[in-house]
DNA sequence: TCCAAATATTTTAGTTCTAAAGTAATTGGG
DNA sequence: CCCAATTACTTTAGAACTAAAATATTTGGA
């Protein structure tokens, strides 16, 4: 488990400079993305966020898988997905083979809502952007990409 | 308020993909911050951000202020720092000008507090960023210092 | 076979957060 | 001077989130 030194790694100052530059932006994307959902579709993020993880896997997510993916805890799944099947959006049911895993699964109306939000997602996001030249979104794409892989977090990847 | 047209303007998907990649690390990162204060001070991250900001402050923050700074609503600020109130951290004073104000100052324990959590919390970041080449790290910075200016949201900057 | 440990999820208690409505103080055009 | 609009903040109702404890099921070694 022991990783290899690094030679050229940032100090404190350095750290917490990236540190604040990477959050700044990021949070207010994410507050506006937040904002636009909420007022155009009536939902929040973390349940667009759900859906997209659910529409990406192919035969449905396990509870904890789905904790994985969005970066919350267990016991907040629990809470976001019984919301969710109360609208209509996904079920969740229990494996047969293994009486304590459910799986939770898009309905035909959580995909249709999915796809209709997806496209206004990706419309937002184009917008958000617009004034950042293609090169520099591009390179941006790389760099965090590499940064993503070098992480030291519990929870890696 | 007319911004001009952006003749390379990326995609919509070009847009999901740099938001994904841009999200994930940073929402590791801040889960990892945020596990970090808990175990180690019983603290909250938003604790933290609201000294940072009022120990970046030189004559304290109005209520408004800090709910600029921090990204979050004003009902959120009345809480939070009323609860740091009631621990000491901090100190909320009417304006004498103007009665609808209010000030927030950091108390001497607050100062104090913030300057320890402060050390760890550079600690922690120089080594989650350890693996990071530092070329890529300086890297990185500048250019999501062009991204938040270039960013096309309701409240920039 | 049995039962202790591990695994998957839910529950609990409480903080953080939002949107929207409410309160109180200030300001400025008529 | 006045009062309608604005500004600064708080309150409310409820979703989103966490850490820790609890529940239920499965697994694996003695």
């Amino acid at each position: 488990m022991a990783r290899p030194a690094q030679t050229t790694a940032i100090d404190g100052r350095a750290a917490v400079k990236l540190w604040l530059r990477l959050y700044r932006p990021t949070a207010l994307v994410e507050r506006e993305l937040r904002t636009r959902f909420q007022r155009e579709f009536g939902v929040s993020l973390s349940r667009f966020d759900a859906l997209a993880a659910l529409d990406r896997a192919e035969a449905g997510l396990l509870m904890g898988e789905l904790s994985e993916r969005l970066l919350v805890t267990n016991g907040n799944v629990t809470g976001l997905i019984s919301r969710m099947v109360a609208d209509g959006l996904v079920t969740r049911t229990a494996s047969e083979q293994d009486r304590r895993r459910f799986r939770v699964d898009l309905t035909d109306a959580g995909r249709a809502t999915f796809t209709i939000m997806a496209k206004a997602h990706a419309d937002w996001l184009a917008d958000i952007f617009a004034d950042l030249p293609g090169e520099a979104a591009a390179s941006l794409t790389d760099q965090t990409e590499h940064l993503l892989r070098s992480l030291r977090t519990e929870q890696d990847g």
